[in-house]
DNA sequence: TGCGCGATTGTAATCGTTGACATTGACTGA
DNA sequence: TCAGTCAATGTCAACGATTACAATCGCGCA
């Protein structure tokens, strides 16, 4: 049969059609005032009738216009933190026609140039990077061309391009601070591949908080490198059967709060507790939070993209959106020593239910 | 200064500095055996000085060749399972060399033909459909121009296309089955929007088992149309509520599952429950699940693509996946009134934390 | 010495779309 | 009536990469 042809419609097939150029082919559809009435319906019939696209490859080849499309590189669709900043910029650029395609990484660094480099060349309007990788080379103007660049939640790096950017250090210093106000000594904090800027962005604000009250940072207690559930797991249980266990515990990201707030539930610990974003559960079970509007994150990193594309000599520009402590009653809760005081704003009465923005489906 | 100047590097830059012509730097980057080595070097260097790299676009003007791109058309990128379905698509082609592209309808039916026409357009080598709108015409071949399409997750209405598809009615047969044997009647069913394919084929599944136990069914304890957690949780809470509660609760998707599951933590109950699918922490709570593998769902889907491609004229065959209800502990709880009888089979050593259900913090 | 062959490389047409420029024809006002 | 004007449409080169075909070169062999 005919459906493997791949045959497509050009201009001169409707044209023909038409009985036109093609020229007046094109100005039908971009500019329909020029043309005559009549001439349009005909042209307009033949286009409807042969299922006629432009081919946007030839359009863009001939006149390097944007191309409508905004490539977005996550470091995996199933990092939902990332997957909510991604749906934050899709609403808004569509909201200004554009169209949001996203690449993964699959979480190794070697694959951001490559991914980058595939949007970069197939033109897309603008490029936003949210993976946390070392290397930033490649995007370096020589390689962009001039491709409109967002990194979201890392730095730029002597880079001259738009930033979106989280107080996560703030939002740890205040919760580390918390905890330390409470009473505990012994402040665990896990957190994901140690080379990456985030982990050491958060890590610098447990450190700063620890500093301010004059307690020394235990090496023994700051556990990095932990990305598979297995890790996360086995480190959290050597921690609570230590001699000396944490007791307050710290997950700086949202995969390790996953699976200390399942290990909460199994083995039905009470210890003081702080997660870094949120999942389904979190919030319906009093956990406190450390939260970032992912939506809004990607949001802002689309509306620095749209700018820089109306105007792309305007200089780059870094955006900072608050990362917030909620307090939901596990990160108030006093270490095991201290007398049974009140637990300020702690308690079952917090216990909020999950409402948040996301729709359910399958 | 130049960083928006935009300006490409072309054959013809690379062809001057090397000193030769455009052909031969084609040929050097295509087939290099042709090219004389001491040329071939020649040409090599430039192209690292001036960091050149092919325009696709007009690659793919000249020589309608595949893209290496494949894209897939998602409802959503918070879809958590759909998101695991792109990661295995991703991972599959990956292997063969090609890159995934997603882009998300935002679970706007309408918007499904725009995106595909988009990716379509783009020449993507392979088009991937998972949402599950209802029109599908878009998809017919005049439309397609040759682009091999693959549906997920839904069938082909009689489309020449390939399809994967998973036995869920199977499954909520199976489970229902189970709960019929285990003296329930008064079985709930929650599903999704009540005009998608999916809830329609679960639904089914679930009355296969009624009508097999000649139960009749209860209209008000099927509930369909949730997608908004608030929804969900309005719904639980109703059917909790009522003089006749339900005794068993089938969650018939994955918002739905973990709309259900924080109300079980939350308000300590204990009723029999089956989810579909699986989140973060449905297997460490004992949870009985349907669950799909959606990860190898976009592994097979990419395979189908991939043989599609290499040979377009194959007859489009459709794959069938297996659903399978994992025994946790929840869904072999015997309803109230029953005596305290064994707990057929309860999987064995699947039964992971039979107990965990309505744990809480005290 | 001269012909022919294979190995390299160059030339130019092509893909589909666009837009600057040229052309056509009708109509206006002197 | 005729130059001038304007609206409508046509012509053709260009975008960047590719490739069929042509051209060139060196060399072996008759």
């Amino acid at each position: 049969m005919s459906s493997g042809d791949r045959q497509r419609v050009t201009v001169t097939d409707v044209a023909r059609a038409a009985g036109v150029s093609t020229a007046t082919v094109t100005r039908t559809l971009q500019n329909p005032d020029v043309v005559k009435a009549a001439t349009r319906e005909r042209v307009m019939e033949a286009v409807r009738r042969l299922g006629y696209s432009p081919n946007p490859m030839a359009r863009n080849l001939r006149h390097g216009s944007p191309s409508g499309v905004v490539g977005l590189v996550t470091a995996g669709f199933t990092n939902i933190f990332q997957a909510w900043v991604a749906a934050g910029a899709e609403a808004e650029l569509r909201r200004n026609g554009l169209q949001l395609l996203i690449g993964s990484t699959d979480d190794d660094p070697a694959r951001e140039p490559e991914l980058a480099r595939i949007m970069i060349d197939r033109r897309v309007s603008a490029l936003l990077m949210m993976p946390d990788g070392g290397e930033r080379d490649y995007l370096r103007p020589e390689y962009t061309y001039g491709t409109p660049v967002v990194l979201v939640g890392r730095p730029a790096g002597g880079l001259d391009v738009d930033v979106v950017m989280t107080t996560d250090d703030q939002a740890v210093d205040e919760a580390t601070d918390q905890l330390l106000s409470l009473g505990h000594r012994r402040i665990a904090a896990l957190a994901g591949r140690a080379d990456s800027f985030r982990a050491a962005q958060r890590l610098s604000g447990y450190r700063a908080a620890l500093a301010r009250h004059a307690v020394p940072e235990r090496q023994e207690l700051v556990v990095t490198g932990l990305t598979r559930p297995q890790e996360i797991n086995a480190a959290i249980t050597e921690l609570m059967q230590r001699p000396e266990p944490p007791t307050a515990v710290l997950a700086l990201n949202l995969g390790i709060s996953s699976g200390v707030l399942l290990d909460r539930i199994v083995n039905r610990r009470n210890t003081a507790f702080v997660a870094l974003d949120e999942n389904d559960l979190s919030a319906g079970l009093g956990i406190s939070a450390i939260t970032r509007d992912p939506f809004e994150l990607g949001r802002q990193a689309a509306v620095l993209a749209l700018e820089r594309i109306t105007d792309p000599t305007a200089r780059p520009r870094t955006v900072t959106l608050p990362s917030l402590l909620v307090r939901r009653g596990s990160g108030e809760l006093p270490p095991p020593s201290a007398a049974a005081g009140g637990v300020p704003g702690g308690g079952a009465g917090e216990v909020y239910r999950a409402d948040g923005c996301g729709v359910a489906r399958d």
